[in-house]
DNA sequence: ATGACTGCAAAGACTTTGCATCTTT
DNA sequence: AAAGATGCAAAGTCTTTGCAGTCAT
């Protein structure tokens, strides 16, 4: 079975995703790390991003105009998306999904294992343009 | 400008979309209409949910596994998305998003126009397998 | 040394688009 | 006849993957 080896650029991968609010693309973590790790490959941020989620180190926070949005942050909470300028703002949001969970659990029958809440509009910055 | 036309296989793929409750995508919506529109085409499908979207009498539920689902009911409600087979499903739930919806604009000073909410886990069908 | 990780580039999957043709008005 | 809608296929985007070389153990 495959086990896992310490890699700098994976460390990295993880690093740039979790020291930011931007809930980055796989293209913005690419971007960011060009500079400091010159070598670096989109297909190395796409593998490491796929095991994180495996790991559940990192959560999508959907499909924003065609790029997945990740989130380093794995508490639940709620998300705005400006669907003008495509930024992704955390929301202190009371759990409201989560309540929930035992609800559609009810209504369906399904094993429920997370949720997203997630609200569309025109953020602050856009409005004032 | 442009103005609207009819067009038969307009009016079919919204109606694909709009009697089913599969949450369609948009390969789904031209294998249903093949059989009786043989000569239809995916850039027609496409291009019409396009349009649907902007006329808000479709709405995008999300993208599951690579491809973007479709709802034709735009009343405000939830969904369940089964991890396993894909399966998008409805769910009564009150209106959760929008009873928030005032407390996110004050929160960012951001319009909102919707929301979406959806639950993630093994529907009932999956579990039983 | 072994086997995991990476770079590179090709391949995949979904969606968009240009252009000639067909339809609606 | 004019202009919108479509078919077809090519092009675009984002993501995945095969393979040879590199690095951690």
């Amino acid at each position: 079975m495959a086990q896992t080896r310490y890699s700098k650029k994976r460390e990295a991968v993880l690093n740039a995703i979790c020291s930011t609010k931007a809930h980055p693309s796989a293209e913005w973590v690419y971007k960011q790390l060009r500079p400091d790790y010159p070598g670096i490959s989109l297909g190395t941020v796409y593998r490491n991003i796929s095991r994180f989620k495996e790991e559940g180190r990192v959560v999508s926070v959907g499909v924003v105009n065609g790029e997945e949005r990740l989130d380093g942050c794995t508490e639940p909470h709620a998300h705005f998306i400006c669907t003008r300028c495509g930024a992704v703002i955390d929301l202190c949001e009371p759990e409201t999904g989560g309540r929930l969970i035992d609800a559609v659990h009810r209504e369906l029958g399904a094993q429920v294992d997370h949720w997203n809440l997630v609200f569309f509009g025109i953020c602050k910055d856009c409005r004032n343009c």
